[in-house]
DNA sequence: TTATTATATGAGCAAACGCTCACCTTGTCA
DNA sequence: TGACAAGGTGAGCGTTTGCTCATATAATAA
């Protein structure tokens, strides 16, 4: 996945908050209809803009979703970066599951969007790839601390543990940043993370008996 | 959602196969490269007709993507009809996940195309509400499951743990069905099964000391 | 002010796509 | 065998969409 999907880099200031404009309404835009039903046109329409000033800074249409996604992206690592820090192994499970799951609940309820944006639509090969790479990430570092707080469980069985935590949160994600309130929203989160800890339990070894 | 997705009823023995013809072909290519990017000219010069004799059975393309949802739903529903029966409240836990698992599995992996087709691309509105609908017919049928055999829990949160459930086997299909091998796929039904029952067991009371 | 560069505009082009329809072939039945 | 209906064909129409480019305006520097 490229880094630059820009065609001119912005050389003025405002230059810069039109191309946040035009993702930002990409954004809403495409949550609401879809990608493909999308035209460029009607963006440029919506932002204010012609379409002639968007295409300035996007070289074709697929380039406004590269551009979501990177920021996507971006805001996943900056959890990854947050969440996993080295005294993790030293928490007891209960917390370390808050730890993780939180952020992304917060994330997800703040950009509903990308629910839309990069589970529906036909995307690209890199923007896919660039997001299986993401996914891939996080299995490798759950693996790796399952591995390192539950002794009795080797590497392979770890991933595949990873794998279904992943995908389990992933899931619940969805529901959780539907239409629905905010007490049904914590009761969701309440019984996703019941079903974490009661999965991991009987392999942890790690808290309050370590460190 | 429509009942009848076709224009001409198909009068003549070969029609019929004409039509499987081109949900076939179509189901096939959609999961190759996404409802929007395939054209109806390319389904019919894939499945060796001409566009006018797909017109004449689908009244439009989206009609298509009806006939493979409807398709599609009814296997599911046969599914639920198979595994939701009365003696499911008199089958120790273990057992009652094998059977509810087992056959969405099957499914999913006889036909891995719907992955694709349901979840990817913009779906139009009665597409999406008859999904919407068959989904939240599993979570009343497990839900009323749940109330049945674990009596400490109330109606609310029985919902809630099906919706949670759903989620979870939902996700996990997706990776089942995916490139992987066969022992990895039998690996990681091993653990989604683990997850599901650590989950129910602690307020499951069915099974063994009834009936 | 003037010269130069960066940015903005939107009418309209080329290509693609969904779909039709006038014509042709095959099947059915008396 | 003839007459009618069912089924099949594909060139091409009407529309839409992504995108360009000639032109105009705003910023910058001398």
């Amino acid at each position: 996945m490229e880094d630059v999907p820009m065609r001119h880099r912005p050389q003025q200031a405002r230059s810069q908050e039109r191309v946040d404009l035009i993702l930002d309404t990409a954004a809403k835009f495409i949550a609401e209809v879809g990608y493909e039903a999308v035209t460029t046109n009607a963006i440029a329409e919506r932002a204010g803009i012609s379409v002639g000033s968007l295409y300035r800074y996007f070289s074709d249409k697929e380039a406004i979703l590269r551009g979501l996604t990177v920021r996507h992206l971006e805001q996943v690592r900056a959890i990854y970066d947050q969440v996993f820090t080295e005294d993790l192994v030293y928490l007891p499970l209960e917390v370390v599951i808050d730890r993780i799951v939180d952020p992304f609940i917060e994330l997800q309820v703040a950009c509903p969007e990308f629910k839309q944006i990069l589970l529906g639509s036909d995307v690209s090969a890199d923007i896919a790839a660039a997001s299986e790479q993401m996914d891939e990430e996080i299995v490798e570092r759950l693996a790796g601390f399952l591995h390192q707080t539950a002794p009795n469980v080797d590497g392979q069985r770890a991933r595949l543990m990873a794998m279904v935590c992943k995908a389990e949160v992933k899931a619940l994600l969805s529901l959780v940043a539907c239409d629905c309130g905010e007490d049904f929203r914590a009761r969701l989160t309440a019984e996703m993370k019941r079903m974490l800890f009661n999965y991991l339990a009987p392999v942890f070894s790690g808290g309050e008996d370590a460190g």
